[in-house]
DNA sequence: ACTTTTTTAGGAATGGTTATTGATCGAAAG
DNA sequence: CTTTCGATCAATAACCATTCCTAAAAAAGT
């Protein structure tokens, strides 16, 4: 389920509370076209196409909101700005060093690490990601 | 075996080709009584005490050498500078997302990640790190 | 239509980190 | 000892991603 149809959308939307503006649907609208995990710049220059006076600023808001509601996933790498992701799916993904590339890992489960956390630690575990790097393909051809 | 002994400190500097100055040497020991997972400005802070002219430049590119020749490992939560570590042996660590505190799991051992992602993936896998968060005792109490 | 609340554009500010630069240190050679 | 010359340092500017601020605009409530 990549991409949530026009209906789920308003659906997540009203069950929040927030309002689908139309700053928000370009900003979901972008994420659609570019595919990838572009960045909230690389959202911001792609929804700047279609409406250039769209403020950074409203980007990240619009990015935050609609990760609140559930709409999309922000991933971090440490190299890296915050990257989105429209697919909220459980999976991992994996960041080449060299040029950045993000690609999915189709595939690959790990059972809950939170359970196992749990039991050698005091700390109420809220939270686990397990970042992943390496190089492309491409990359690889440069070594 | 947590806070190498002198001789290890020497050979490791010896074998990276960096000398081991006054200001690397009060960086090493300021994280050593530190005794926790301090971020860069608070090495800082504790190396002033000693040396009021040290930089704060000069404390990021010592903690970097360091790291660099394996003397310390540089550890990254989302919402957190990054956070250095004297203890090199693999294990894992969990940050209060509430007061920001960092404590060791001890015992907790997962089976290298590093292999199974190989195997649903293109791309060379070079780093895999487990980010932990959580809420510390103290912090619950507060639910 | 009027009022209240939410959202936005534009730009300034922030925090953590890196880059630059001229001064200083320090090991090795003479 | 001195000189030399690269490594390191202190100080400070620059950087980058992100957040914050504020007045204006849009949306929702009545
Ligand atoms: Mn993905
Ligand atoms: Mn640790
Ligand atoms: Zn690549
Ligand atoms: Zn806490």
């Amino acid at each position: 389920m990549i991409g949530s149809p026009e209906s789920d959308v308003r659906e997540m939307f009203r069950r929040s509370g927030y309002t689908l503006t139309s700053q928000r649907r370009a900003v979901l609208d972008a994420l659609q076209d570019f595919k990838g995990h572009p960045s909230a710049e690389e959202v911001y220059l792609a929804v700047k196409k279609k409406n250039p006076k769209v403020a950074l600023g409203t980007v990240y808001q619009a990015l935050s909101v609609l990760e609140e509601i559930g709409l999309i996933e922000a991933k971090r790498w440490s190299e890296s700005p915050v990257r989105y992701d429209l697919n909220t799916e459980p999976h991992y993904d994996i960041r080449c060093t060299r040029c950045g590339k993000v690609a999915e890992i189709p595939g690959l489960k790990f059972d809950d690490f939170a359970a196992r956390i749990r039991e050698n630690t005091p700390y109420k575990v809220t939270n686990t990601s397990l970042v992943i790097e390496g190089h492309c393909p491409v990359c690889q051809m440069e070594d």
